[in-house]
Formats: structure tokens, sequence, C-alpha cells
DNA sequence: CTTTTTAAG
DNA sequence: CTTAGAAAG
């Protein structure tokens, strides 16, 4: 990095399938200096062996194998690592593999406060839903934490949530799906309202998208019908210093390596 | 046909990665007028739509779903099905999808009674071993009840046992192996001393192979580490009449519709 | 090392 | 429609 700082953050759904697809041609051209990952799905030997070389890797892997896991991987030196939301809470399989902190530290001396989360997936009806709700309470006490020390932090990864109409083509047809219930959108109201800022919507303004998901079904991909779920959660102090926000939509289906997309801020530090 | 009937045998492992890789090449190339086929792994529906029109299909499906599976495809009519060992033995799941017969119909008249035949696969020191002992005691059975009626038959198909040392490319290291156990190895001492006919070896003489199975690992196919496993087993009568045997043997890995390759045999009738 | 099924997404 | 694990081969 000169000053510039890059940070990009993306769900992988499961990091080998996403090498296969082409995932390490993304990583060279992008060249973050933090890449905040999520749903890597696999163990913490397979996550080294494939980022290779020159990370300094914080992960963070589900106990239950095969899903979930999240990890910081950072071009800069990492000061600390804390796996978990850190509350005491004794997390269910379910829980795991969802949050990790990691402290990049900047040339200057400045540290920043990384986290990637990856929220859980749900469906109206099932007790999946109560458990991203619990979850959602857990990650927002988190964040007031972290937004009460002041500083650079940001939050990055798979909310599973989008905020506003702005965020969902067919926001009409989900408004009784998880994923764009009051609710949930709720939670990212509340976290907005506490001073964290959404980079990409600041950056973008008041449009349509850039959505970050589409469903491997059907035409979703070819007809942009998305949904923009997953975020750079950004402390004021650092949210200031965003210069751009980038999502990497890949030019076809089949250059795609994830069925979500890398979202890539830089921040002039 | 012309007065040579074309009977091919071969062991699919899961007929709809089959089709993806090939098998309907094949097919189209070979023509045989009865195919009877092991390990289908599919449902019946899956089965007819893959062959398409223009055969008579007997198939019977594991009650295990995506397990075993065999059929018996004739280009000829077929007058009789018959669906499992008919000896009253209530079927596990692990004991369905193995057997079946289709009485073939020439053109002249005569019945060819075909059986598809897919023995189980056995691992030493587990339970699935004295399984495939049972089975092949009762396949024994009616094996004696179809030679006494005289006549043309063939049973065919994957008896995953190796009958002699020309049969399996590493005999030595496999004498302590399930598919080379002298106790198997004796059922098929038992038939062929019974007047049935191993048509293959006839043809082939006392040569080693042709093997009919090499492990998808390592470079079993490319160093030709293989087991004759597949068999074309007839009747004297029938036996007599065999002209020809051919394992198609694929030209290289990657043109493997199968771990097994297909044995056909002429018969002039 | 491959096949299908399963649970999850 | 995809991912990874499971059980079987």
């Amino acid at each position: 990095m000169t000053r510039v700082l890059s940070v990009a953050t993306v769900n992988v759904n499961g990091i080998r399938a996403a090498y296969r697809r082409g995932m390490g041609e993304w990583l060279a051209k992008r060249e973050p200096d933090v890449l905040l990952l999520q749903e890597l799905r696999a163990p913490d030997e397979t996550v080294h062996q494939l980022l290779g070389e020159g990370w300094h890797i914080a992960h963070a892997a589900s106990d239950a194998k095969g899903r979930a896991g999240v990890a910081v991987a950072s071009r800069l030196p990492v000061t600390a690592v804390r796996i978990g939301l850190g509350d005491g809470v004794t997390d269910e399989a379910i829980d795991t593999g969802r949050w990790i902190e990691a402290d990049v530290q900047l040339p200057a001396g400045d540290t920043v406060t990384t986290a990637s989360l990856y929220l859980h997936s749900a469906t109206v009806g099932t007790p999946s839903l109560a458990a991203k709700y619990a979850y959602l309470e857990r990650v927002t006490t988190r964040m007031g934490d972290l937004a009460s020390r002041g500083g650079f932090a940001v939050v990055a990864g798979d909310v599973n949530v989008a905020h506003r109409e702005l965020d969902i083509r067919n926001w009409k047809g989900n408004l009784r799906s998880a994923g764009f219930l009051p609710e949930e959108r709720g939670y990212l109201d509340r976290w907005f309202a506490d001073g964290w800022v959404d980079v990409a919507r600041a950056q973008a303004g008041e449009v349509d998208g850039p959505y970050t998901w589409w469903s491997w079904r059907g035409k979703a991909f070819d007809n942009d019908a998305g949904w923009r779920i997953d975020y750079q959660i950004a402390t004021s102090d650092l949210a200031a210093r965003a210069v751009e926000a980038v999502v990497d939509r890949a030019s076809s289906y089949a250059e795609r390596f994830s069925d979500h997309a890398p979202l890539a801020v830089a921040y002039d530090l």
C-alpha cells in the first residue's frame, strides 16, 4: 500500500470451489491489503494452502464441518485476533465460524480493527430465523462495544439482510422473505443510527444496487435480479476516509467464482 | 440383427454420469441387440429417458435410492420379465436391484433367457462379505434352475469376483482381498463345473485378462492394473454359438464412461 | 477417486 | 442450481 488501504470482502461459498472457478485470478487483479472472507467451508490447512504465502491469516472454522467459516487475510501485520463475539455465550455449531476480528497495523502505526461476519441465512417458519435474530442481537452488542472504543473499525461480510428497497431488485416480492423482513432490516437501522456507516451505499448514493448476491438458479444473474446483502460497515472515522467502493460483478454467469460478488473499498489513510 | 445376436453387458456406475461421459456414443457404435446393465443408480423414469426410444426395457431399481439397480434393454421382443431371484427370500434393501431376467425372442422364434446380475461389492471384516456369500449362494441356486431347463441362457454382469490368477493383474497382492478370496472364487468354479461357460475366457484362451474393471484411483487404468470381474456366463448350448467376445476398453482414462468396461459377445444364432 | 443423496444455502 | 459431507463402491 501507499497510503491507500484496500479492503475487500467476499462470501466465497466454499473456498475450494471458488479457487476452482477462478478466485485466484480475481485476487491477483484486485490485490487487496486486507481480505475478509465468509463461508469458506473448509478446514484451516486448506485455507492456508489455497491463499498461499504472504498473508497473515486469521481463520475461524465452524464446528459443523463444511459449513460457514470466516477469515481475515492481511498483507499487513496483524496485532491481535479474536474469534467469536466474546460475549461468553456458549456457541452452538450453528453459531460458530461466523465472526472473527483481526487488528491490522498500518505502516504509520494506526490500527484498523477488521471483523469478518457471516450472518445466518434463514427461512421463515423455521428455527433458523430465531437463530438469526439472536445472532443479530449479539452482533449489535459487539458493534456497540467496538463503536464506543472510537477509531478505525470495519465490520464486513455477508449480513444476509438487504437494508432498503434500493438494496433488492424484487423488493415487493420479498417483503415476507427472510433477508428483507422489517425486523431484520431494523437491526441495520440501529447500526447506522449508532454512527456506523454503510460505506458502499454512501459511495454509490441513492441508486438501485449495486447488488452483491444473485441466486445460482434460473437467470437471476443475467437479469441482475440480485440482493445487496454484503457490506462494509465502518466507524464514522474510517468511513470518512473511504474514497471508492466497487462491487466486482463478474462479466458473465460462467465467470463467477461464487454466488456473491466481492465488495472492495479503498480507504485513504 | 442378421442371425448374429450381439449381447453387451456393462456396469455403468450411475447411468446419469455414464451418459454425461459418453455412454451414448459407445452405444451408438456398439449397437448391441441386448444390453445388460448394472449399477444404474437411478429411478425408472431416468433410465427410460436416457436410453430413449426403440428399447424394451426391464429395470429393477434398488430399494435403497441411488444404489445398485440392474436392467435388460432389448431391441428384440421381450416375452417375460422376472425381477429378483424368485426364491421367496424377503430381500433387504441391500439385496434389491441385483438380479433381473428377461426372455428375449429371436426372429426365428427361439428364446434366449438373459439375466443381468450385480453382485455385492464387499470388504473383508465387515458384514458386507456375509451378504455377498449369501447372495452368491442364492444366485447359484437360481443358475442351477436355469441350467436344468436347457436351451439358451446367459447370466451377465458384475460378479465382483475375479475367477483365476489370469483374471487379476496383481493377484498376489489381492489373495486376501474381497473379490479374490478362495471361497468367492469357489462359487465360480461350481458354476463352470455345472456346465455354465465363461464366454470371454473361452474366446480369449489362457491369457492375462482382458480386464473389465480398473479403480478410478491413481494410475490403475493407465497401467492396466485391472480385474476381470464382469462376465457373460452362458449355458453350453448358447456358449457354443459364441463367435467373438470383446472388451470395449476406452482409449484413455478420460474417455471412460464408467470404472467398468463393456463386454460384448456375438452369438451366431 | 467417483457416484448419488443429504442438508444447507 | 450450487457446495460440501456421507456412505458406498
